[in-house]
DNA sequence: AACGCGAATATGTATAGACAATTAGACTGG
DNA sequence: CCAGTCTAATTGTCTATACATATTCGCGTT
């Protein structure tokens, strides 16, 4: 038992009153004044619990009328994309790549357009095939890329390692394999896959463009919510 | 232009830095006495920035060593999950549901034992199916479902609005249509389909436990990584 | 060279006070 | 009854200071 900061003792408490139910949505919270006399604090201190909280869309905050719990709109979920090198060898299995082809062309599509390096390639856990992987990479965002050995490493290793701290967006959805898809991964044509397509921007400017067909009976994605969170 | 509060003014020019890879991963961010003095402010409000930035997970701080750019290990990308009933309706389709079954029954399941409500039915889009959904609710945590008409409102949008502030945690993964959800939403056996299982917990105690297969074709998730003001 | 130890340093937490900004609610005049 | 105004409650920001805490660095001893 590590002796919490006031802050952090006052901001749990709180928390668990709402996410207990005690405190319904709409409630009001004890604003800073009554906390304040509550713990013997200062209101620094109970300000810090109370924005924590707010920042975390616990409850909202609004000048002259107070503190409220807020009703939960839509649940927004922390969906960590590890790197897959990382991901595999925490599982304690072998991680490789094997490149299969590797390409400098002129893009043409609108969500990346200019010169690119094309690759493709499978992700293995243990030998077997795991993932695969198509990936643009903007050359004028990237020139290093072109002297990377990317046989030797998996194209995101190499860029998580090179062009940290981007922006992102992926979509999930679902397909099935193609014949070319089912070749590369050792499967049955239209066995189905988790399909994530990934892109990336640098201050603005698109850096990859990615699409990971995951064998589905051996990856999924979780995305967690909640507060002491397991 | 509103005027931002000094520690956000702060805080930007900092992450602007990081962002745009000026200050690459390792680098030291100028410590609290060295802002402190370039902004002319107290040690307090940069302390504020400081902290926000630490918390966002873009720098990391130790004492006596100092802040320095932290590296990104996994991509925690934040994924909404909405209200399928807001988010169809959101897209500007009729949102629909149709109950297909209803029973009280005594779970077995290690992860939800005890009575549940077990309901089996499907999201439709304009009047398409979307969506096919399993879910157990544990009636000892919410008795008041069983007086709900979830024939007429979805179970998760009765949940939301009278079961706020849960934790959750998403899986999801791919699969492909069993004759029994083939039938369901109207596809072909062995279609692929987007499975999203989740489970909800309300003070350490299961709520609900649901699986909603997604026909492929139709829907997809969509989790962003933005700096902070995306 | 290896080890232990103290000191310097940067962050973490907290206080007490001040003023600014926002706005709900009361009050006032028509 | 309505609209405009004023007031006061509450949060937001900031200062200046103090002490706590962790950890690196260098020094001295072995």
């Amino acid at each position: 038992m590590k002796a919490a900061p006031l802050h952090e003792r006052i901001r749990r408490e709180i928390e668990a009153q709402i996410l207990s139910g005690a405190w319904p949505p709409g409630a009001r919270v004890p604003g800073e004044i009554e906390l304040m006399a509550q713990y013997g604090c200062a209101r620094m201190t109970v300000n810090k619990a109370l924005s924590s909280l707010a920042h975390a869309g616990l409850v909202e905050r609004r000048r002259r009328a107070g503190t409220f719990v807020a009703r939960p709109r839509s649940q927004s979920m922390v969906l960590e994309i590890a790197d897959l090198a990382r991901e595999v060898t925490a599982r304690g299995q072998a991680y490789g790549w094997r490149l299969l082809s590797r390409h400098e062309v002129l893009s043409t599509l609108p969500e990346m357009p200019g010169p690119v390096l094309e690759l493709e390639g499978v992700h293995l856990a243990d030998g077997t095939p795991l993932a695969f992987e198509h990936r643009l990479i903007s050359t004028a965002q990237v020139p290093e890329v072109l002297a990377a050995d990317l046989a030797a490493t998996a194209p995101g290793t190499w860029l998580l390692s090179h062009v940290p701290w981007t922006e992102a967006e992926n979509r999930i959805s679902a397909s099935a394999a193609s014949p070319a898809l089912a070749r590369a991964l050792n499967i049955a044509v239209g066995d189905p896959c988790l399909t994530v397509t990934r892109r990336t921007w640098r201050s603005g400017a698109p850096v990859t463009l990615v699409h990971q067909h995951f064998i589905a009976q051996r990856h999924e994605l979780v995305a967690r919510f909640g507060a002491s969170g397991g």
